[in-house]
DNA sequence: CAATCATTGTACCGATCAGTACAATGATAA
DNA sequence: TTATCATTGTACTGATCGGTACAATGATTG
């Protein structure tokens, strides 16, 4: 018995493990345990070992990000994305029960791996979200100061949601967020 | 040649390598290379291992905050207890280059192991800030939904400090916060 | 069919993991 | 002095770490 993967299908399991363990804590052997693949098929996609397939992660990451999040917020209608930026960010995060990888990446000496790849992610959001509050009627120091407040309350409120075990805080922390961009856009 | 320590001088030193390295990747052998101590020493003051260690360094972290955040904003002035958290929380996160440690073990599956003490912090931050806002005026519902902001926005501003690489943006997210309370408080 | 090649599971490697055992050291006090 | 006891460094344990080697399998192509 043979079950083919690809690349691609491996992944966002990836994902998910790096998420719930951390850079450190997921392990090999906890990688084909719960995914149910062997070392062989891991190492044939993935030469790097874990630092590549981290950074697989991350681009993939990245590229949700930038498809779902940044690029309707540097093109699309400013209110419409913004207004699509709260809802599409709490279904990603499942209401809080998923967490950034970036973010938490960003908070160890994994950073240090990846560094480049973690300062991008929030750069680009920060830039688009600061270009769609702009297009909205925001000055250029409004608009930047509102997309750092907006950027860094997201992850804020998933570290407080996870940390208080209730997704309710988290919702209500965007609601919260959502609110105060429409005071400052109107 | 035989130097002494205390349990209470290695708290400290353990708390910064946690910091940095997260659980996970926080090693036997990093302890005591970075402190100079050996695992005799290690294991004659934290019998219950790693898990203890890091139980020591949280409950440490807590009394700090308990003296010098919590208790002020629960029996002091609210608006001059308020205004020494922003600065007391700059200092103590110097200006985002340190990581708050309990957030930190909120986002992976450490949290697993400290999930009691990681939501008391919480919980009794957002508490004795919501008691300062309301005897500064602010209504109950008010008084909770800007403490929750209050405390995410401090988690999210270090995690974006660190992700960009810039000490400038935690100082300047905490500026807003304040500006923020403010504006509500009159 | 034969040949090729991507994909797989498994056995194995040296290094490091958290934790234990214990004898040596040094301070304290009778 | 001697006895006691907290503190220490070091050697060791079995388990697990990330990574490699490689033969077996299965699909594809000639």
């Amino acid at each position: 018995m043979k079950t083919v993967y690809e690349r691609a299908d491996i992944v966002p399991l990836l994902a998910e493990i790096f998420r719930e363990l951390g850079y450190e804590g997921t392990s090999l052997s906890r990688i084909t345990e719960r995914i149910g693949i062997g070392k062989g098929s891991l190492y044939h996609f993935f030469p790097g070992g874990k630092q590549e397939m981290a950074g697989a992660v991350l681009a993939d990451v990245d590229g949700w990000f930038e498809h779902a999040i940044y690029q309707p917020l540097r093109k699309d209608d400013a209110r419409e994305a913004i207004a699509a930026m709260w809802t599409n960010v709490n279904d990603y995060f499942r209401s809080g029960r998923r967490i950034c990888l970036v973010g938490a990446f960003a908070l160890d000496e994994t950073r240090e791996r990846f560094s480049a790849e973690i300062g991008d992610y929030f750069i680009r959001w920060i830039d688009a979200l600061r270009s769609a509050l702009m297009r909205a009627g925001c000055s250029e120091g409004e608009a930047q100061t509102l997309a750092e407040e907006g950027v860094a309350g997201i992850q804020g409120a998933l570290v407080l949601s996870r940390a208080l075990d209730d997704r309710m805080v988290f919702t209500r922390s965007l609601d919260t967020l959502a609110k105060r961009f429409d005071s400052v856009m109107r």
